[in-house]
DNA sequence: TAATTGCAAATAATCGATAAAAATGTTTCA
DNA sequence: TGAAACATTTTTATCGATTATTTGCAATTA
């Protein structure tokens, strides 16, 4: 509906095969319905998805530079390989850019980027926990809402690849599981207030906190798992 | 001959025709055969790499996530922008960036690592100025070896990224201008110094100043130049 | 038995052609 | 004149088919 607030949001009808092969691979891929390592036919995915081998082909090249798909010539394509070290290299790159946009933002704060961030928070907040993937969805946006106002596309760019491959551990490591130790509530509007504040020390504090303890918590559930890598 | 110096490096033969034409087409742009905005039509391509329509649109999906290239749907193609806020924006990501993984890199320095780095710099000594692409290749190698030992190669990426996008600003300013009023021989030398003594502060002082003070002479460079955008 | 070679099937990469969409130019009508 | 409607041309996006490459298997040899 309204154009302005939700630029992401595309049109089915008039999207590009491509785009929407795009979205597809990569909703299969965060969700874990197609696994780490996993090879991607290009006839499996163009049966699946109704489309030709060109679309899935330019979505799987899309992809590969968000680090989602690794592309080996004359081999095709797999999904990217999971491992704890990888994990770790995304949480710790996340926390370094996502405090540097926070502060950016707040840094450039205005009464409508305020009223964006609240709006965000509130929809989120609303969003039943039951359907998942409209949850995450309207995690995401309040999330990068959080980090958009800092003027900087490139870095924007970054921290929502970072998010989306960071996501993708939350799924491995199930839904609900983390969620049942910690307020992620009370996480979510102490980092609001601390960013309506325009409190950017106190907001940036908030909000690694917030990604270190989830970090920790994967960290915990992946050292219970298969050791093997892979 | 030796694949474990040079991993980058690719048989002319083996490679397929998106590779060429993702190396081709990028060259173009960073160098500026391509002007910035430019409309980069898909029959003009295939004609110019005598390729077909196929591997032309798959590299330029690539460049899409390289941020040198920009998509729109059912529009095509066209060379990025440039700006003077485009230009702040990649230096100080750079340096940010930069600063982190030289750090990390100089953290985990080793023998091996130190070597290279001794290498890779001699090699870019050795090469005559007057041969710009191939200085401009190796000194991307001697800047890139700093950091390759920081391991995260997400962050790698991302330097690697963002150092394609400020050289393409080099290129627009010109050449020899810059160089003529410094001695980048002697900053280079005093960086590599830092790091083989593994002194992390200075090297990264000194590598953040090298960047700071090219991107101050073409901040100034850009203030003479055209003050519309476009 | 282990390694090597050669073949066949599977799959990736690419091309050429078609369909869909956008841009451009032209005519018509107020 | 100006703008709206239409037709034409250009260009993009997509498909189906062809070609090139790899992979897996079997036969052969040391």
């Amino acid at each position: 509906m309204n154009k302005d607030i939700q630029t992401t949001e595309l049109d089915a009808q008039t999207a590009s095969a491509t785009q929407k092969a795009y979205l597809a691979i990569q909703r299969m891929i965060v969700v874990g319905e197609i696994s780490a390592g996993e090879k991607l036919k290009i006839g499996t995915l163009t049966a699946k998805l109704g489309t030709g081998a060109s679309p899935v082909r330019e979505a799987l090249s899309l992809l590969t530079s968000d680090q989602l798909v690794e592309r080996i010539d004359h081999r095709g394509f797999r999904a990217a390989q999971t491992s704890r070290e990888n994990f770790e290299e995304i949480l710790g790159l996340r926390c370094a850019l996502e405090d540097r946009a926070l502060r950016q933002s707040i840094a450039a704060a205005t009464n409508e980027w305020e009223e964006r961030l609240v709006l965000s928070h509130h929809r989120m907040v609303r969003q039943p926990r039951e359907d998942v993937e409209a949850f995450e969805a309207l995690h995401k946006t309040f999330h990068m809402t959080l980090l958009d106002n800092c003027g900087s596309p490139i870095l924007i760019r970054y921290c929502s690849q970072l998010y989306d491959l960071n996501i993708r551990y939350r799924y491995i490591a199930g839904q609900t599981v983390n969620y049942q130790s910690r307020d992620i509530g009370a996480e979510h509007q102490a980092i609001l207030a601390a960013a309506v504040d325009r409190n950017a020390d106190l907001a940036a504090e908030r909000l690694i906190n917030h990604y270190r303890q989830t970090g920790a918590f994967l960290n915990g559930f992946f050292s219970r798992m298969v050791p093997v890598d892979l």
